[in-house]
DNA sequence: GATATTAATGAAAATGGTTTCTATTAACAA
DNA sequence: TTGTTAATAGAAACCATTTTCATTAATATC
């Protein structure tokens, strides 16, 4: 491993979420939310695995898909699913910079673009409706899905 | 064809739809719609050639996927993605009784719950969000997928 | 109503993203 | 430093969906 233990010492922001949970602080699980913090979102397992290729060969395809699950299970990691078949991945809030949004997808092209410009009266609607849905159907929300399906602007022109 | 020909002088309501693109009245694209309007929503490819095999044996899955495909671009169907792997369907509104709605789905279980009852102000500031996002991102909008995503009732409980 | 045209179909094979299996490696507690 | 065991790599399996291709049947035309 191409890295001294030392650099250990300035922890990263995630390293309290593995140890909380017992689980190893390994080379794969860094490089790949090192890729997902470097990277603009929206990335398939495939391209995390060519990214994470060039400087690690030796890590597999199969430790993408396993971290990836894990990830997404910790909560750290959001999985879309676009239209096309391949699942997609990016880091949730809560790392500096990234911020809840939502998707516009192009049902042409597949483009996808986040919407982030929130309106005050938009989010505590949302707020209203979980807390509706919550009561009516007993039912504890702990995530939402908001995506918009349409043609962009290059789309369009055809 | 077990079907006399008269029985298509009571056009069925997607009849139109389907001489305007110059798509044939074929026994499985009947059979199949009849499937999905029968029954409750959120059917997998499979559900669906399993309730048509009883009836008619010789339409093979293979058709199945080739009209639900049909059915979606034409958009008298929705597709949908729960999270488990296989895609769902179920009728767009405009047939009778069918009305647009949301899905709420347990994470734990997979169970998926309709909402539809809608208050005046979601719809409006759906709209409204539509408006400023096309015009924002020249982006023709056609439609939404809006999913919540929690522990049902059930799963709550363990 | 009979017939030609060609879209639609069925069965089998292929596809491709994702998961499983198994032996090996490496994180970390002692 | 060493032992325990989680994590990994690569190959094989999985399985929903798609493609291929020969056959069938819906519709337009005669």
């Amino acid at each position: 491993m191409p890295r001294g233990r030392e650099s250990w010492k300035q922890q990263p922001w995630w390293y309290g979420r593995f140890r909380g949970c017992g689980y190893r602080l390994t080379v794969p699980r860094e490089v790949i939310l090192g890729v997902l913090s470097k990277t603009s979102g929206h990335l398939s397992a495939e391209d995390i695995y060519l990214a994470v290729h060039k400087v690690y060969p030796a890590i597999g395809l199969t430790t993408i898909y396993r971290t990836l699950e894990l990830l997404v299970q910790m909560g750290l990691v959001f999985k879309f699913n676009f239209g096309d078949k391949r699942a997609r991945y990016e880091l949730a809030e809560g790392s500096k910079g990234i911020r809840h949004h939502h998707h516009l997808v192009c049902t042409h092209c597949g483009k996808v673009m986040d919407y982030t410009d929130f309106i005050d009266e938009e989010v505590e609607l949302l707020n209203q409706i979980e807390k509706g849905l919550s009561k009516k159907f007993n039912f504890k929300i702990t995530n939402h899905l908001i995506q918009f399906y349409g043609l962009c602007e290059k789309c369009q022109e055809k």
